[in-house]
RNA sequence: UGCCGCAUAGCUCAGCAGGUAGAGCAGCUGACUGUUAAUCAGCGGGUCGUAGGUUCGAGUCCUACUGCGGCAGCCA
């Protein structure tokens, strides 16, 4: 056996003729009197491919086992298929079990679960119709971001999973350290340290798992001009909702010589292209999320591709915001932050688009986005797509050595541990922005899925990290 | 972490005057000359999340706990 293969996806629209194999998982077996159908899925697409075996071909247990969930190979001929639902079909002479599912206990049915219940069999729930589609969703849009990046002369470089520089201020973090004791064989693990001094510890201080690549990633554009990265990220946030995970893929572009206009036009035209990429190459997929998950997506993916973001300031979004007529949970006034109820109104109703917001007031963002000339504003932005809410958030970095100390003093922070990152404003500094992007929300977005613990394969969160 | 909700067969659910459980699907058996979540007939399947309490009697009412889900916060 090779990795080079024929895959089902291939087969389905290959000419009738000659004798090939399919490989795959069994979707449904369908029996009649003279003739059998099976349908193969491999995951190299939605569809099933169709084996038909006559009566009398096979016999025997291996023949009784091609149930639901069983994994196997057919041999045929190709054949022309006189059915309605595809072009061509496998005439079965051949084939070999690999391993068979007791239909019995086999907990993936044909029949619809619930994502609550496919979330417990994270292992098998590939084999469905929704999650495959949402991981080829999810393969072709991370090469689509790739692609677009590579093509505008973005270099991909890593920045550290783990962090040792205690600076990165914004959520909380895991800790990651060898100080715990090892528990004695057979004995209840029981958290112990070894020594209370973080001194002791292996990198010689506290370390994290990084919640943002931010200050790493500038330090690559003071010097490569336009990068990217694409990694995992962490939160120990003890967050219980549908678009937040303990582990998530975050995309963070950082470009030299660009100001807030540059990273906005950047945000638009990154989410656009990346969802023309996703339906030019995941037609078939993004037909099923439209019919079985949401009745809107095609119509909103659409309408995202070929009309321009709305732009307003923070400032504008509360004016809106007063004037909406609404009655609000929360109050709306400037200077605090944006409650959800507000932006999705703003997105969902006032603009019915995604909206791109900017110039917060400075006390509600962080020391790093650069300070407007007002005094009180910074350039920061968010965008905000319906449905999910924020997808992005980015801002101009200040550049400027004594603003940028003076925003870490009012930030309560001490500037010394920051000494690389003043570095930057000390030597060739230039005016820089960027944005980060969860990876995980574009994939809702692009799909319809509900909950952001469906569009990754082995989702974690508080008290969740089976598999 | 706060608020709300849910927990009955493998899955999805009904049972809501408190009187010790029911359907559809899945599974099993059989029928059917080609199906497309096939169809038709029959069969098996549940200490009703856990622990207490009220009551002659609790799936049903009360309390606690556990698990899950939703909303909010945190943000991407």
């Amino acid at each position: 056996m090779d990795y080079r293969r024929t895959y089902l996806r291939d087969l389905m629209q290959a000419q009738p003729g000659g004798h090939v194999s399919a490989y795959g998982w069994v979707k449904t077996r369908r029996d009649s009197k003279g003739v059998s159908f099976v349908a193969l899925n491999d995951g190299s697409c939605m569809a099933d491919f169709q084996v038909v075996v006559d009566a009398g071909t096979f016999d025997g247990a291996d023949w009784d086992a091609v149930t639901t969930g069983a994994c196997v190979r057919f041999d045929g001929e190709l054949v022309a298929s006189p059915g309605a639902g595809q072009a061509v079909e496998l005439k079965a002479t051949g084939m070999e079990l690999y391993g068979g599912a007791d239909a019995s206990t086999y907990p993936l049915q044909k029949k619809g679960a619930t994502m609550e219940f496919l979330r417990e069999i994270a292992h098998l729930r590939v084999r469905g119709n929704t999650f495959g589609a949402v991981n080829r969703v999810r393969n072709r849009a991370s090469f689509a971001v790739h692609k677009f990046f590579q093509e505008r002369g973005f270099q991909w470089i890593n920045t550290p999973v783990i962090t040792a520089s205690d600076c990165e201020g914004a959520g909380a973090m895991f800790a990651v350290t060898t100080l715990l004791e090892a528990p004695e064989p057979g004995q209840e693990a029981k958290f112990k340290l070894t020594s209370q001094d973080p001194a002791d510890d292996f990198f010689g201080k506290p370390a994290y798992l990084t919640v943002s690549g931010q200050l790493n990633v500038e330090t690559l554009a003071m010097g490569l001009t336009n990068v990217y990265t694409f990694g995992p990220t962490f939160r120990a946030e003890n967050s219980h909702s549908t678009r937040h995970l303990a582990e998530f893929w975050m995309i963070e572009p950082e470009m030299a010589f660009c100001d807030l206009e540059g990273d906005m036009n950047l945000a638009e035209e990154f989410v656009r292209e990346v969802i023309k990429d996703v339906m030019d190459h995941c037609e078939e997929d993004l037909a099923f999320f439209n019919q079985r998950i949401d009745k809107e997506l095609l119509t909103t993916l659409n309408h995202v591709v070929n009309s321009p973001f709305e732009r307003m300031t923070y400032t504008e979004a509360v004016a809106a915001l007063e004037k909406s007529g609404q009655t609000w949970q929360f109050p709306v006034a400037w200077g605090s932050d944006l409650q959800s109820e507000h932006e999705r109104w703003l997105t969902e109703v006032h603009v019915g688009r995604p909206v791109i917001l900017t110039d917060y007031p400075k006390e509600i963002k962080a020391f790093y986005m650069r300070a407007n000339e007002d005094g009180k504003t910074v350039r920061a932005m968010d965008v905000l797509v319906p449905r999910i809410g924020e997808l992005i958030g980015g801002s101009q970095r200040e550049e400027r050595f004594d603003v940028l100390e003076q925003r870490i003093k009012e930030a309560g922070l001490d500037p010394e541990p920051y000494w690389w990152y003043m570095d930057l404003r000390k030597y060739g500094s230039a005016p820089h922005s960027g944005f980060g992007l969860g990876f995980e929300r574009l994939i809702m977005y692009l799909t319809g899925m509900q909950n952001i613990r469906d569009v990754i394969p082995f989702h974690r969160a508080p008290g969740q990290a089976a598999f």
